[in-house]
DNA sequence: AGTTGATGCGGAGGCGCCTCCGTATCACCA
DNA sequence: TGGTGATACGGAGGCGCCTCCGCATCAACT
């Protein structure tokens, strides 16, 4: 099930220079990426860049996928130790540190949220279903609204932290997860 | 004040030309606009495209920089009309469908919000003071919350905004607004 | 080992963005 | 009207993205 078709032992190899050239472009502090540069530091040519990694997002979601396993994997162990809301405002600000530090990433999430694709789909999946989880108890727990969508909270999570260079400074991302939290709360009416 | 320096003629007329190619092509509802296909049309070379409009954000912002005067007007216009959370929600929605009519605007609005320009600086203080004044009337009111910067909802609502093509469809944004108003709202307690 | 179909590889080339600078045009003044 | 500096024009060219397809390589079977 696991292995429908026998891969090939080159192509194999291959994906794992490259990624392990991007991981080394990306993580260089300094600027702009090439793709072309990538694929010649992987001894590779950009050709066959682009049949293992179609678009320059799933090379980077590729390159970043365990990272972001381990964001979603948080959500219940931030369940254990705090309250619903507070383990929401965690998890978002983990999320968000996530995502403006490899700040490639932030167009990268961006793309998996539009994205059609297969791969990116379950990412988006992954995503909300961290959220859904830490809403659940929530609303159990009476601290959260019961009709609020675990994906809407995702888009709009990911679409503020996409926003590069805020006006207002860094700690503006921060009003606006409370902003967003705020929403989430259930009102004591 | 108005005129430190006299414009020489032919800018003059090949910046109208521009301005009037790009509203054709923006306007038909087709795909992707190429500038080199916009310089052409208006009969002038893409240098000079550059030269009036150094970004292609910078052509969009002119071409809508009236419709978006109309949005930011329409704030005090709902405000005599409804009541404060309401306006505030009624303006999100006319944001939310121009942006997402002119979808060129929806990065263009990105841009604005990301930008250092002084240009592009001048619409985000005009969308700013919009939402401000909704603010204003709410917090008076008592139905809005008073900690909340009129910044950070604009920032959150374009980044909702420019997710293109929701994977929850066409009625996600609003209820993505909707999360964001509840946000805004005094919590009774 | 040899054959062969399937799979993967490489990089030239097309496209759009944007820059740069030699040339053309304008507006002002004599 | 003619001269002159300032201003604007055009488009070639560089760069990165991505596609496409002829060729190389692999692995399975004999």
């Amino acid at each position: 099930m696991s292995s429908p078709k026998k891969p090939r032992a080159d192509a194999e190899r291959n994906r794992l220079r490259l990624l392990a050239a991007a991981r080394k472009a990306f993580g260089e502090g300094d600027e702009p990426v090439t793709l072309e540069r990538v694929a010649r530091e992987a001894g590779v040519g950009i050709g066959t860049l682009y049949r293992h990694f179609p678009t320059r997002e799933a090379l980077v979601e590729a390159l970043y996928r365990d990272e972001l396993a381990q964001v979603v994997a948080s959500a219940p162990k931030l369940l254990e130790a705090e309250k619903p809301l507070r383990a929401l405002r965690r998890w978002m600000d983990r999320f968000a540190e996530y995502a403006s530090t490899k700040h490639d990433m932030a167009d990268t999430l961006r793309a998996i949220i539009e994205a059609g694709t297969v791969d990116m789909t379950q990412v988006r999946a992954e995503l909300t279903e961290a959220v859904q989880l830490i809403l659940d108890a929530g609303v159990e727990d009476g601290t959260l609204r019961a009709d609020v969508r675990a994906q809407d909270v995702v888009v709009t999570v990911v679409g503020a932290c996409s926003m590069r260079t805020l006006p207002g400074g860094p700690e503006q991302l921060g009003r606006m997860l409370d902003l967003i939290l705020a929403g989430v709360r259930q009102p004591p009416s």
